[in-house]
DNA sequence: ACAGTATTTATCCAACGGGTTAATTTCTCT
DNA sequence: AGAGAAATTAACCCGTTGGATAAATACTGT
């Protein structure tokens, strides 16, 4: 009570408004799915009235959209400040396979989003002049940490950097997007920290083996699990 | 008209219909995902009257169980059929990746379940007693051939059977699953014949290269796109 | 201080969508 | 044949939902 002014009946604050809405938006979106989500959930989520969505952003599906653009934003601006430049090749691709694990795992609206789209075909993020120029630094960067490891004698052989990019993504974002099924299927929590702590290993292990032809030591951790098996548990 | 009897209004056929709006809504919960997905829309691509879904399936929530557990169903009696026993253990992965890849291949929907499904964090999935004991005999086939391969020398490393089974699966499933958004960044079609092909020919070659330590022919052919690449396949 | 505009609230509504009720038609068994 | 059960149709119900309208309230510059 005793603040500033007294609590006046509303504020004034359209930039505020815009981002809790998105926000929310966000939530809604990957919790729900598009036809799932709900217009008056994510009002009520941002504080405010359903007539401010429209209002500040548009409608449900110019909400989704905006939602999807700032998701790729962040993503590739996290993305560019990773330079893996001076990195050895080994450690450069074990960086950027940790990189993106560890993106996923604390962004995990970003998984649902890209389900969901890819669920309607694209549809909404083919209308996005936006996205389409923001490409995936990553790309480049594979493909000359690749070269130099050819070169270097690192690895063994030079792989399509498009290729190699989407394995290690696919590594990662396949066992997190799909973790609750997987999770029902094999009867164990995939999401536990220990299982979390192998399956890094794992993926690190896989990827660098293939390209040095050497199995990585971290490769081995996931190989003898003294079989008081893995699990740790579920549901 | 001079049709066996003449023709009635309308016949009986239980079973026929019931599988008619299994199908049916197999198509409609994979096209749009569980709240996208139209009741009426169900019932007019099945032939049928909107009463029907319910007289021989159930309300939304159950149709879209039972055409979840049909879809595991078809997959699991698929992969037993495959029996990789007698393979030395490098084919034996070739066979598995390929049958994998065909398979996701040959059944999208199969796909865009297992994405619903996971966006609504299995909550169906976890009240199916059925599927939860159709574990998938992948695990102990792959446990059997990586002991092989170990033993023969063919393997420098033993994996976890189950990080590889997930592995496998994710290579496939996230580049198809999604190839909407993948494509549209790209900026080139990833389903087209000669991107899926050397797609396959990557993944076989990350594996393999992974396993045995040595960089197989088949991992070449994505690095130098010549492109007439193995497979031989689908849709 | 006040006029004009930007921001927010309070209601309303027409269409949609899942589910139900009741009547109608075909089949089967005796 | 014909009665009872099974399968199918047709019509309706009603809460939900995206979106719209109009009025109120807070700011801004002058």
């Amino acid at each position: 009570m005793a603040k500033a002014k007294r609590t006046l009946k509303w504020q004034r604050d359209p930039e505020g408004m815009r981002l809790r809405i998105l926000e929310a938006a966000k939530q809604e979106f990957s919790a729900h799915g598009l036809a799932g989500a709900r217009v008056d959930r994510i009002a009520a989520k941002a504080g405010a009235n359903k007539r401010m969505l429209y209002y500040h952003v548009g409608n449900k599906d110019e909400l989704y959209l905006a939602v999807l653009e700032g998701a790729y934003d962040k993503i590739r601006s996290e993305e560019r400040g990773l330079d893996l430049e001076h990195l050895d090749p080994p450690e450069a691709i074990r960086r950027l396979i940790e990189f993106t694990w560890n993106y996923f795992l604390r962004n995990p609206e970003f998984l649902s989003l890209l389900q969901t789209e890819n669920l309607a075909r694209a549809k909404h993020l083919k209308k996005s002049t936006k996205v389409k120029s923001m490409h995936s630094p990553f790309v480049e960067m594979i493909r000359t940490v690749v070269r130099r490891g050819v070169e270097s004698g690192d690895f063994q052989v030079a792989v399509d950097p498009v290729q190699l990019y989407i394995s290690i993504a696919a590594l990662s974002f396949f066992y997190l997007s799909n973790s609750a099924t997987l999770s029902v299927i094999f009867g164990r929590d995939l999401l536990d920290k220990k299982a979390k702590d192998e399956r890094l290993a794992h993926m690190v292990g896989l990827v660098l083996a293939a390209l040095t032809g050497q199995s990585v030591a971290l490769f081995e951790i996931a190989k003898a699990p003294k079989s008081r098996a893995a699990v740790a548990q579920t549901v």
